[in-house]
DNA sequence: AAGTAAAACCTGTCCTACAGGTTTGGGGAG
DNA sequence: CTCCCCAAACCTGTAGGACAGGTTTTACTT
């Protein structure tokens, strides 16, 4: 396994302690090794067997507790939220193209969940739209009903991989989407925005994965349009 | 620098690096407070801050080095290969996920090279498709040249998210593409492959975008098969 | 056999120490 | 006056000890 970013022995420890892992077959939830035992079998310090047991926390490979010892954990976008977030800050990465990336994978994403939708799923999805309608005017109860309704839809295509990527963006979402909403200025433009949404829902309810994927793809455009409005590079 | 609480001192470290990053405008290279100066400034002790720094060097968001300050990092994919290979081994995700990801994003990745392209990285795609030729009959660097032509692909894409996830996939292809390998038992499946990819390179050469897509497409929905056909789920 | 209290174990945080590696500033040579 | 080199100051990597809580296991009592 490739080992991450940091040096000497901590490095070293981080790569034995994904490898025990592996090799052990261990699942979420599983425990590790105590510090102690760690630090005695591998002959480094618990100051170093700490460190690499938060390397890995970051990452979120690894859940710590207190008193409690360390258990394998359940994959989550956090990292990769601050990951995408310190690109875009470093300008190492644009708003444009995270759309861009955003709009490749929504439009297969949708596809997949008017396929294969549970009724639960197609129902939450439309609870969330119609939320969304009620939300018109609260533009920070609209913006979590929209990160929601993208959210629902990932996990309906059945795809993990598309639910972490999306909440590896959803950070930086968070922090762009007033700009993107302050360039709708008008009534009208803002109902389409929400009319939008609710189009995708009924699409994916019908489990049509066409007009499904139709809709999202309207929606980028207008969102796209939107921000370049607001001169967001 | 404000002063954190009392309890999660790690996290709340943590964050207020990242928070120190982004508010002073720091950018790749620049360099940090020192740990003994930070340990001051936020009153703990330098054990927190180390803690909250090798997270950080965990994620690539900064990097440090013996005796040097710690600076802020260019973004790299290592730390997301990890947690997807962790996804994988611990069976949250499987291969064919990864597929329809992988599918989805370099379709649209051929599609900007075949438009953005240099003239440099034409002539870099077409070499490596050719070097996978040359060694078709030597698994080892044939992969070595697969995973480095999709790589060259993603940078001509010009969006350095697509270069980010193809990279993050990268490690865990790298364990699974023997897999593959063995499933096209035949020269003649062999050499499908290799022309594929020489097909696409071809394509993004001559700047067609259409075509190139429809390489890529080809190329996946030959993958995909052989992976089912050995029996990865 | 079940419940409970103590013991053993474990993590979070702080501190001190020291071996190297790096940056800086000052002094000397040209 | 400028440039180079070296020593001092600074910085990180690793080890080890200490102790306050929180958690799990053990063993005893009922």
């Amino acid at each position: 396994m490739e080992i991450v970013g940091t040096s000497g022995l901590v490095r070293n420890v981080i790569g034995t302690i994904s490898r025990h892992i592996r090799e052990k077959g261990l699942m979420p939830g599983d425990r590790l090794p105590s510090e102690a035992i760690l630090s005695k079998d591998l002959n480094v310090s618990r100051t170093v067997v700490r460190e690499a047991f938060q390397s890995l926390a970051a990452m979120r490979i690894i859940e710590l507790a207190t008193g409690k010892r360390a258990t394998v954990a359940q994959i989550d976008h956090g990292a990769m939220s601050l990951m995408i977030e310190h690109g875009v800050h470093t300008d190492q990465i644009n708003i444009q193209q995270i759309y861009d990336v955003r709009r490749t994978i929504e439009t297969r994403i949708v596809t997949l969940a008017a396929i294969r939708r549970s009724d639960a799923e197609a129902a939450e999805i439309l609870a969330l739209a119609a939320q969304m309608q009620a939300s018109v005017e609260d533009p920070a109860a609209l913006m979590e009903h929209d990160l929601a309704f993208h959210s629902a839809l990932s996990r309906a295509s059945r795809n993990p991989v598309y639910s972490l990527l999306i909440g590896a963006f959803q950070g930086i979402t968070r922090q762009t989407w007033p700009v993107g909403w302050k360039s709708r200025p008008t009534q009208a433009s803002r109902d389409l925005m929400v009319a939008t949404h609710v189009d995708i829902a009924r699409s994916v309810a019908a489990s049509d994965p066409q007009q499904a994927m139709a809709g999202m793809s309207l929606h980028f455009d207008e969102s796209v349009r939107a921000l370049l409005t607001a001169g967001l590079s």
